[in-house]
DNA sequence: GACCTATCTGACTGACCGTCAGATTTTTGT
DNA sequence: ACAAAAATCTGACGGTCAGTCAGATAGGTC
């Protein structure tokens, strides 16, 4: 029952409908990744599936509605990222594991870039519903950093005035912003495995103190 | 005769015609803040100076043109931040140091966060001219921050496989990002003094090796 | 095939964008 | 001080998009 797909009416939809739905969030998405968020028409959405606006509004109150669903779904292909964050990175595979886990960010990233950016943006400029989508998908990762901060302040390889959930807030960027960089700093000289090295050594550090 | 200000046909203009764009500009960068970059509608900025949007026009081709103008002058603030960044922190007096700096760029983000994210996004999304302006802007702090670095490979207190200039943007993307998350990291306990030490550390760390 | 329900869309209202011709204000010349 | 010229401002307009609604169309049921 909880699964049914609902219109934005709120009545629960069938299988012609949940087709077109999916189609309408797929060239959001299309959209959003060829054109950006800022010239985002609902008009230039229907018409990419071949359909008409009032179409959109059966199914989404509005373009924001839309988005959020997209990144919801983005926050679920990023939950399989925090079993490679384990406490217990040691001196020997530790480095190799946060290339791991650099790189499994890095195809995430790739992903699904215009949906997240136009995440942040909503939640940056206070939406309540962007806001609480990015803190849950940012809660995920970050709370198995700061618990691997934790473990490193315990075992004394990092100063005590770390405060754990800011170091993980502080990883987080770090990550996000050098993907999003990547393609001014491969021009400035620095490719993309100088990036994927230099962010693997960097978390390495700040989560270990190693 | 480089400092003659200009309408949007290009033409030098008088005192009043530079009251009036100079209005317009800082209606934008306001109501840029109060509602965020998607609702930012030429008719609210003309609205706001008790004008017309034909006056708009007459001084920017399009909104992205004065956004732009204020990312510049968002810029121009940025600069004396670099007489902060020098080579050198030692044990002594570097956290000290890097403190000051944290505590300027938190000044300077404050005042300029609502076109910096403005900025900052039009850059992701591939527009050529907020793409020069971030980088301009960026190369300031980086260059700075990226021959700390490089000071602290050569003398071995970081390892030689970190990039100089993909740690600097890793350190500025902290920054930014922190900042930007502040009012949300305050409700999960982080409060600004604590995002202020922790960001220190990890700059003094990531910076020297210290 | 007649009926019922789910789904889709044409056509409309209202708002904003960007333009231009002409109105208003300021400056210049005498 | 006044008229002419230049600079600045704006009302009004055509075009596009958001969002709504009544009615058309498609799909299923008996």
């Amino acid at each position: 029952m909880t699964d049914d797909v609902l219109a934005a009416d709120g009545r629960v939809i069938g299988t012609r409908a949940i087709a077109t739905r999916r189609r309408l969030l797929d060239a959001t998405a299309k959209l959003l990744t060829e054109q950006g968020i800022l010239d985002l028409r609902v008009v230039d959405i229907t018409r990419d599936i071949g359909s008409s606006p009032a179409t959109f509004y059966q199914y989404f109150n509005d373009v924001d509605e839309a988005i959020l669903e997209l990144a919801k779904e983005a926050t679920e292909d990023e939950k399989p990222l925090v079993t490679l964050l384990q406490p217990g990175w040691n001196k020997k595979t530790g480095l190799e594991q946060a290339h791991h886990f650099v790189d499994a960010y890095m195809v995430f990233w790739d992903t699904h870039h215009a949906v997240l950016r136009a995440r942040n943006l909503k939640a940056e400029e206070g939406n309540r519903h962007f806001r609480a989508a990015r803190t849950e998908a940012n809660l995920l990762i970050m709370n198995a950093l700061a618990a691997m901060v934790t473990e490193g302040v315990n075992a004394k390889r990092l100063p005590a005035s770390l405060d754990p959930f800011t170091t993980a807030a502080a990883v987080v960027a770090m990550c996000e912003r050098l993907l999003a960089f990547q393609p001014e700093m491969a021009k400035r000289g620095s490719d993309k495995n100088a990036i994927r090295n230099t962010l693997a050594i960097l978390l390495y550090g700040a989560l270990t103190g190693h």
